[in-house]
DNA sequence: ATTATCTATAGATCTATAGATAATGC
DNA sequence: ATTATCTATAGATCTATAGATAATGC
């Protein structure tokens, strides 16, 4: 049936990357990766020609989160969208960040999620910036932003145990774009 | 000889910690690490009781960077020393930002190396910020800005070839600290 | 006939250890 | 005697494939 090839290739994504996401590429096995399916490794090669084929294929172009009908969003739409890409693409973006080194297929994948996708939080940081911002200048920023918000719902997850105070989830976006919007001094923003 | 037993395991460590911080703990080999060092593997593990603890023993604890002289120093010098930090331990910053979630025993070196080890940014932040911020909120900021340095230098390491347009490099600590300073407003500092 | 799957296994690693050997210090 | 090392290899993976088998659609 067709639909069942294309059920059991979806499935095979699904579960690698979330395999992926826990251990990594060398520590997520094929073997691992057919259990979680509910198949034989012999499948996987029916499907995908590699290990690190079926690795790439986890990647997928993640869809440009709409930021809420807004035409013209402030700083907090942007960072909350943002916040919501990363969160919903957690798996992704911790192999991507985890990854891109060691997996030269990666980079140009890293670089678009990361950075050319959103072009909502270029054009709002050449608006509110004072100066035009260069592109490399851009990127920088986008990759720290992104690298911070990763770094932060990441550590949320993992840490649990080890943090102890915790802060209400839903304050980590406003604090988050206070802080991108007026950094440590803290200015309100209305 | 003493002074020998002391140089093949120090060896040992510097080179499985740029051979962990290049392929992560499962890409690296015993075979590689001993091939770099100069012995056998079995030599290795006359010195380590296992590949986890040659790991483990990579993470070494950073010595706080001294900010120059200066008891009140302001945002500038810390996220320059921050920097510093980072881009002297890189190989260590690495292994943590990647590994920590696989590794429990590396969660608190996590927290002790990005986190609590900096008296100054967290004095710091306090200080500058309107308001006084809750631990959390203290964590989350030095998680996020560490992150983002990390990002900054270990991405402008790996992606010459993708990223063309290059920025000098000794301007990337002033544009970390006036965005952090002032965020994305962009206010000057004086 | 074709598609999707399975069992079984080849071949290549990779970690860790057993036992031997050479070099130091008493 | 002790310390630092080596050679050789056991035993446990892990990726990928060869060849067989069951289930669909014509």
């Amino acid at each position: 049936m067709m639909g069942a090839k294309s059920d059991t290739k979806k499935k095979i994504i699904e579960k690698a990357r979330k395999l992926f996401a826990e251990r990594g590429f060398n520590g997520a096995t094929t073997a691992e990766i057919a259990r979680h399916v509910g198949v034989s490794e012999a499948a996987l090669y029916k499907h995908f020609k590699s290990k690190k084929e079926i690795f790439l294929a986890c990647i997928t172009p993640s869809v440009v989160v709409n930021i809420k009908n807004n035409e013209d969003p402030d700083v907090h739409d942007i960072i909350q969208a943002r916040m919501e890409l990363v969160r919903s693409n957690l798996d992704s973006f911790n192999i991507l960040f985890r990854e891109y080194p060691y997996h030269p297929e990666l980079a140009k994948m890293f670089l678009d999620q990361v950075y050319t996708q959103d072009k909502h939080m270029k054009h709002l940081m050449k608006k509110v910036s004072n100066e035009k911002l260069t592109p490399a200048q851009s990127l920088m920023y986008e990759i720290g932003i992104t690298s911070a918000i990763w770094a932060i719902l990441n550590f949320e997850k993992v840490q649990e145990q080890v943090l102890l105070e915790k802060m209400p989830l839903g304050n980590v976006a406003d604090e988050i774009a206070k802080f991108v919007l007026s950094g440590v001094s803290g200015k309100k923003e209305n």
